[in-house]
RNA sequence: GCCGACGUAGCUCAGGGGUAGAGCACUUCCUUGGUAAGGAAGAGGUCAUGGGUUCAAAUCCCAUUGUUGGCUCCA
């Protein structure tokens, strides 16, 4: 007998060589049904495979992240065998479930064979077909000689490549109907499983990622084990369309790009600016606040300056391209980021321990080459503006001063509606030190202040290794947006480095001179990228504080125009913001082309209104809310403001 | 940067070797109206740019440029 643990912490007691699924059983029939795999002691298994010791397990079901991923991988097997099926010959790559978003894809090689997105519903049919069938996902243990005998003979040179970097004696395939497949598995029990299936798009990838070999076609599928919710996801996918931000941002007149200016390079129209002018105003007062000085700072820098930063170093050669002064020769730089500048502001002149922490924000507009083939509408850009902020702290303050930080950012997030956030923190890849700047000592320092800030705040934390900066860890905000899509915005980051490129000292009470330590923190990230994830997360409906238009006032008729003016006067005066329309339309016409425009508030005007000396109020998305004075407005809408 | 798709009026798009089409927006006129599109007329395009094939190119070919889906990258 064995002692299985269940995540309740109860212990139950069965037979060796018992799989999850028999567990399952034993405790509900329903549940069973539902089992995609199991955690066996933090493994995911096969639910069918036998447990030969005791074990913690976790039945897993569609409800968890890992039952998606075994399902998605499952279902990735499906689809290649439904391809090989169809398109005999064709070769395999890899084929994994997705990361951030839902589904799964597998890279293939179709030899000559031309493919496209009008193959996709036979592919889909024929998925449904195996899928009905069936057929149990087996998994085999095979031996390295095997295994490359197995797939020479099939003539798939991407499993051969695969299995070279595999040491002997750890390799599996799994088989479920006619196809078998190099992989560690697991698998759900059987293809019975998955009810829908969608193939969503089809793209180029390099085997391996790596440009120099051949490119694959890379198929990427989703797969539901209801048919209800590929429903659901598809609508999904098309109420993403409708908020897309290069979408909206045209629509409601935001923000352009031209051929001309060049790519990557935002235009603010005048609605865009206003949008922006108001987060800015939001921010600096959030700032004064927390005791934060602005500066300002040039757009270009000396070649000298990012030498001593080491950003030359690492992006020197393929992101920049030096502005030649004529006469003297020398280079100058567009700025890309603007702690080196800070740096110099800070060492204007001699600090004492006192005087720390100094916090400098600046509104910084920097530029940086991003490959023409990653540019994407606002959040990816070339040239865009930081909320950006350097804390010059003595050691003993960097952790309180991080604590700050992160109650700004997310006092920040919440003044927005973003309600659901996680925290990454992006620590040095272990293996891969090369990669980075500065000594293991710091690095040390910078990694443990930000774990420990971040615990002792009650973040929800993942830890990504690999993902810090060259110059120090990280701290990343991603927030989920009302359609559950994850988004990176605020940033913090711990520098231990560039205070020692720059030198940079304060005079301790000691006497003696200290190594400041630097904390870069950006909790929009950049206005372009929040301003493009603020329109995807309320679809085009800001708050009422920051919608460039907040009113417009319709008059009935030409005769009413008088009276609307006076009304726009008295708001003007509260800083409410708002147009008249003053076209020869009727009051229809006015109030469908408002609603369409998203203007949170229409006041209509006319014979009644004037008599009275009212304002007849409607309300974007919500319609007629009857008749008040103006004065009563205006506190409505200062109390939605403050609010 | 690499691979694929695309670029036609301000916008959304149709068409397609024989010198351009719709709807909306715009202008003018009629209409002076009550909570999501009143009516009529008009104006507007070197069909991304450059080159080639052809009697003839917006249409076919090549290059460039931009957008876009991926890959790689992201200070």
């Amino acid at each position: 007998m064995i002692n299985i643990t269940l995540p309740d912490g109860s212990v139950r007691q069965y037979d060796k060589g018992i799989s999850s699924m028999q567990i399952a059983i034993s405790i509900s029939e329903g549940l069973a049904r539902n089992v995609l795999a199991a955690e066996v002691d933090g493994q995911v298994w096969d639910a069918s495979r036998p447990i030969e010791q005791d074990a913690k397990i976790k039945l897993l079901t569609w409800n968890d992240t890992l039952g998606k991923n075994t399902f998605w991988h499952s279902s990735a097997h499906l689809m290649a065998e439904a391809l090989e099926a169809l398109y005999p010959g064709t070769k395999f790559g890899i084929g994994p479930p997705l990361k951030e978003q839902p589904g799964f894809y597998y890279d293939v090689d179709f030899g000559d064979r031309d493919f496209s997105s009008d193959d996709f519903k036979q592919i889909e049919d024929k998925v449904l077909e195996l899928a009905k069938a069936k057929s149990e996902y087996i998994r085999k243990p095979v031996s390295k000689a095997n295994a490359i005998e197995y797939f020479t003979e099939k003539g798939d040179e991407y499993k051969l490549d695969l299995i070279k970097d595999l040491p002997d004696g750890s390799i599996t395939f799994y088989t479920q109907g006619n196809f078998t497949d190099l992989c560690r598995g697991p698998h759900i029990p059987n293809t019975g499983f998955i009810k829908a299936v969608k193939l969503t798009s089809v793209a180029g990838a390099y085997w391996r990622g790596d440009e120099t070999r051949k490119q694959l076609t890379r198929i990427y599928a989703v797969t539901f084990p209801k048919q209800s919710e590929l429903t659901d996801y598809l609508q999904l996918i098309e109420e993403a369309k409708k908020r897309d931000h290069r979408k909206l941002g045209k629509e409601l007149e935001l923000f352009a790009f031209s051929e001309k200016v060049g790519m990557g390079l935002p235009l603010w129209l005048p609605k865009g600016a206003a949008l922006r002018e108001r987060l800015v105003r939001f921010m600096q007062t959030a700032q004064v606040k927390a005791g934060y000085e602005q500066v300002i700072t040039p757009h270009i820098g000396h070649k000298n300056l990012y030498v001593t930063s080491g950003h030359y170093e690492k992006y020197g050669k393929d992101s920049f391209q030096p502005i030649q002064t004529p006469q003297e020769g020398e280079e100058f730089f567009l700025k890309p980021m603007n702690c080196p500048h800070h740096c110099e502001i800070y060492k204007t002149k001699p600090r004492s321990y006192k005087d720390l922490p100094v916090r400098y924000a600046e509104f910084g507009t920097v530029y940086r080459y991003e490959q023409s083939g990653e540019l994407h509408g606002l959040t990816r850009v070339r040239g865009f503006t930081q909320d950006d902020a350097h804390l010059f702290c003595r050691p003993d303050q960097v952790k309180d001063e991080f604590k700050k930080v992160i109650d700004l950012v997310l006092y920040v997030f919440s003044a927005l509606g973003f309600e659901d956030y996680t925290a990454q923190i992006s620590l040095r890849d272990p293996e891969n030190k090369a990669k980075y700047i500065g000594s293991d000592e710091n690095w040390a320092l910078a990694e443990q202040s930000i774990i420990e800030a971040a615990a002792e705040k009650g973040l929800r934390t993942v830890v990504e290794l690999g993902e810090a900066a060259f110059y120090g860890p990280k701290l990343d905000f991603m927030v989920k947006d009302a359609l559950g899509r994850k988004w990176q915005l605020g940033t913090i980051q711990v520098d231990y480095n560039l205070p020692e490129r720059f030198e940079l000292e304060y005079t301790g009470s000691d006497n003696q001179k200290h190594r400041p330590v630097m904390i870069h923190r950006a909790p929009f990230g950049s206005l372009e990228r929040f301003v493009a994830v603020l329109i995807e997360h309320c679809a085009g409906n800001f708050p009422l504080w920051l919608s460039p238009e907040q009113f417009t006032i319709l008059p009935i008729s030409e005769k009413y125009e008088e009276y609307a003016k006076k009304l726009s006067d008295i708001l003007k005066d509260s800083d409410i913001c708002g147009l008249i329309d003053f076209r020869d339309e009727k009051i229809g016409r006015k109030i469908r082309d408002a609603e369409v425009k998203k203007i949170p508030y229409m006041l209509i005007v006319g014979e009644k209104e004037t008599a009275e000396g009212l304002v007849s109020v409607r309300k974007h998305g919500q319609g007629d809310l009857g008749s008040m004075t103006i004065e009563e407005f205006k506190q409505r809408i200062i109390k939605e403001i403050t609010v």
